[in-house]
DNA sequence: CTTCCTGCAAAATGTTTGCATATCC
DNA sequence: GGATATGCAAACATTTTGCAGGAAG
């Protein structure tokens, strides 16, 4: 198979194994940011001899690597989105529904912020996601 | 005793007890936002027979009632600060070294997004934090 | 063939729950 | 006195580590 996906592994610098190809498939699939236990239960359908722990491994290279980065939405477990996916959610503290918006203003915004700090010398990553109500809860509540 | 941690307490509807004063009194000497593996040890130089459990029901307590606010800097643990202290973070990858900083202008750009948005009704709370390479980091990695 | 990926078992860590006792208002 | 907070023990969930066999380049 001559994949994107295969792709992707090789200039990260990783094998290009099964597992890794079915894990990046389901990310690639996913309209928001999957736990661990959400990648095991969508790899079960593919292939139900998928464990655990070997996702938690693939995970961490893939994120050692910049394939994936993580998040977190206030649930228990980390989230994790494709790299090229990157973008930014609002979170439904009362249903958990998950929506995306882009926020590309930010490399920008980080930079002043740099400038601005004493013990900085660079900034590569950021995190931003709001927390609000969803219209259907809002609604719902009265 | 009268101390602003009382009335603190007592405004969030919670009984004014000496595991959550000391818990207060903790997070407010606090420079940086505490796990609550931090709070136990913080804890145990005043009386080290509170319990981990306890400060997990605490820090509960102050969350659902709006006197912490918790964030994820991507270590393990879920941190927590003082909702009058709230500010956002920047988090050295390589050292752990944590720098806050001020960004007011985040009620503004949440407006804005809010309105982009189909699905949300309203935003409560925000997340924006910043990773990278401290000055010290930066140099001896040369 | 050599490196490194994978599965299984087990352990470490973080967090929650049940219950009896002690404390606050 | 009645409601609630605390400590202790145990359960539970999440994530990491060790090791032997297996697959990729």
């Amino acid at each position: 198979m001559h994949s994107h996906d295969a792709d992707t592994l090789k200039k990260a610098g990783l094998k290009a194994t099964p597992v890794r190809l079915l894990v990046l498939a389901v990310l690639g699939k996913a309209s928001k940011p999957l736990s661990v236990k959400d990648l095991v239960k969508g790899l079960s359908k593919k292939d139900s001899s998928i464990d655990t722990v070997t996702v938690y491994r693939t995970i961490k290279s893939f994120e050692d690597t910049g394939v994936v980065r993580s998040l977190s939405l206030g649930g228990d477990a980390l989230l994790y989105e494709l790299e090229s996916d990157h973008h930014h959610h609002i979170v439904c503290l009362s249903c958990g529904l998950i929506e995306a918006f882009d926020a590309c203003a930010f490399a920008k915004l980080g930079d002043s912020i740099l400038k601005g700090s004493r013990k900085f010398a660079s900034i590569t990553r950021h995190s931003f996601e709001l927390f609000g109500t969803c219209r259907s809860c809002s609604l719902s509540k009265r």
